[in-house]
DNA sequence: AAAAACTTTGCAACATTGTTGCAAAATTAA
DNA sequence: TTAATTTTGCAACAATGTTGCAAAGTTTTT
């Protein structure tokens, strides 16, 4: 996971600072995506929450991770894949009602939707609900 | 407006006090879902902040409104209309990259997606994005 | 219609969450 | 190794949301 997180750091031009290591690994590191308070709790140090949050943001901006919306307004982070890419106009995930988990599925097997008149679509994100692997 | 709020009060027993009445008039008024700043801002005189809160909750909880995650985390309000019951296990939606107006889709052009092996889908939300009738 | 029972409101205090400026420390480039 | 650049942590602040409680409002009962 370590060489991934240079790697990936490296790819965007952003310096391997212990911080973006740590974070990049755990985020690596899980099945699911996260909410920040769980990727801050999985570190093996503490950082400043500061430093937390700009990190998130710097990730987010270099399209290393991307935000997931929950019903309610939770957000979850996950590492941006390279099979995502083309995909940017298309995101879908899976949120387990048992354990809370956040998965990114592939879009494979969606239809896109059709919108009514005067509606114009570009892009859409689904979010799927039910039960995951390890929870059925 | 106001005869259609007291109405979606009286129906989930939810008395009838100025705050109630005034935030779902501004829900039916508007043809587009609202965060809560933008009630606030629309309401006709002013309410604690407090009581705003504590109404959207009993509202979500009575499913008189439902709440709708942006990306990034901005939550949007829009009143739960009859036509919507039978389409509790499916939410689309839709929003403008022009005017950040939210609106709600029917789902009747929506195909049901696929899981991968072991993931039992429930029901699902859909966040289209584009430009709306007003920005075309 | 008035009184009693119950619910909602607004205030104050507090907790949580996220942002900004800046000096110190770390990283990268020269 | 030094210089230039970037990131970090702290402090202060701003915004957002929650809780307890007395006052005010709504609904129910008589």
């Amino acid at each position: 996971m370590q060489e991934e997180a240079f790697v990936l750091l490296g790819n965007k031009n952003l310096s391997r600072t212990p911080c973006r290591v740590e974070m990049l690994k755990v985020l690596l590191d899980s099945g699911s995506a996260l909410s920040d308070a769980e990727i801050r709790n999985k570190l093996p140090q503490h950082f400043d929450r500061t430093t937390i949050y700009r990190t998130l943001r710097s990730f987010l901006e270099q399209d290393v991770i991307h935000s997931i919306a929950l019903e309610g307004g939770d957000v979850r982070y996950a590492v941006t894949h390279h099979k995502d890419q083309n995909t940017r106009q298309f995101h879908a995930h899976f949120y387990c009602d048992s354990c809370s988990g956040v998965y990114c599925l592939s879009r494979a097997s969606f239809v896109p939707p059709q919108m009514p008149e005067g509606f114009v679509a570009s892009g859409y994100d689904v979010l799927v609900n039910g039960k995951c692997r390890n929870c059925n």
